[in-house]
DNA sequence: CTTAAGTCGAACATAAGTGTTCGAGTTAAG
DNA sequence: CTTAACTCGAACACTTATGTTCGACTTAAG
């Protein structure tokens, strides 16, 4: 998967992954970010980070990729499939919290500088796993049946980012997010 | 009130009130919106803008200053200190929730533009309504305490966010939005 | 009807971002 | 050690946004 076309220097492949790491951050926390704050912050020249990604939709594109990938594997980790329902979601909600807002932030992003539609594919597979939890969940009567699951699933996101952003304003404790927002998403979505 | 300094002529009052008409609705939909953007948004000429609004930090400072104002007037027709604080809630979110999501957008906005403290004066003003609105609450058994008040506020905020998005996306009906609102946050923050 | 207030397009100056090219210097890999 | 891959600063072209100035035109107010 690492060597698919030409085989690539060391030295250029530990920039790449510096500049992504420094993209994710700098996407996240500030979405304007120019491309020579994020060369900058990667500690690369803006020539090698056009080199690399020949434009801001390029990069924008391989980090979100990055992130949907990482945000696939972190999921499957959590096996949202196993178990009851509510466990599951304790789960999902314990170990994903942070990647999953990422997620979201991301998308936000791209949707907005990319257009509509582009990778709402790879997008969806990321929030059916939530969704087809909930759905779960229904079928096991523990969630509630009485609200579009479309909003259930925007419930979900929206708490989780709520964490995420009291977190890292300092206002709320990163070992304290998953258990704050597991006592308020539980009771707000299940019947 | 409205003639304070050197009195103006109706035609600029007008075009006065269609720029901040435009702006509010520019900057909440699409954030970076450029000032000429705006302009042609209000029916006006760039120059007239500006002559207005000398800079477009002032602009959205104005328009800022506007709709804190418009929340402050909403709110206290709510009449949240009355009655039971469930029952007082419930009317806020009925007839706020749009007012609440325009402001919680403007203020991100300014934030980030005008740099981290500036209105933070004339915005608590604003958040202070529902704080104490909970804080009541909980004097009265209703509200949770097992969770930070500053966590309940941004449930709140969060939730009348993820509504508004909603709405505005056409995935849920402007009259559903309320009942849907209260249907989610209400188990979320009750004890 | 007179006039002061207001509007507006055109043109300008400035700044910041994007993306490209060049050439010289480094560095990994065989 | 040789070479091809890679890095990087400097300079350039281009675009977009912000504000300003000028002068002519329009309109509300007395």
């Amino acid at each position: 998967m690492a060597t698919t076309e030409t085989r690539r220097r060391a030295d250029a492949e530990r920039n790449i992954a510096a500049i992504l790491d420094a993209a994710l951050v700098l996407f996240t926390e500030e979405p304007q970010s120019s491309m020579v704050a994020i060369a900058r912050a990667a500690g690369v020249g803006r020539v090698t980070l056009y080199s690399h990604f020949p434009s801001r939709e390029v990069l924008l594109e391989a980090v979100l990729d990055r992130t949907i990938a990482e945000a696939g594997e972190v999921i499957k980790k959590a096996a949202p499939e196993e178990g009851p329902a509510t466990e599951a979601l304790r789960r999902l909600l314990r170990t994903s919290w942070n990647v999953l807002d990422q997620h979201r932030k991301l998308f936000g992003l791209a949707q907005r500088e990319l257009g509509p539609v582009r990778l709402r594919q790879r997008h969806r597979e990321v929030v059916d796993h939530v969704e087809g939890l909930l759905t779960r969940g229904q079928e096991e009567g523990v969630i509630r049946t009485d609200l579009p699951m479309n909003w259930l699933v925007t419930t979900v996101y929206s708490l989780l980012h709520a964490a995420a952003e009291d977190v890292n304003t300092g206002q709320l404790k990163a070992e304290d997010a998953a258990g704050v927002l597991e006592a308020t998403l539980l009771p707000a979505i299940r019947s």
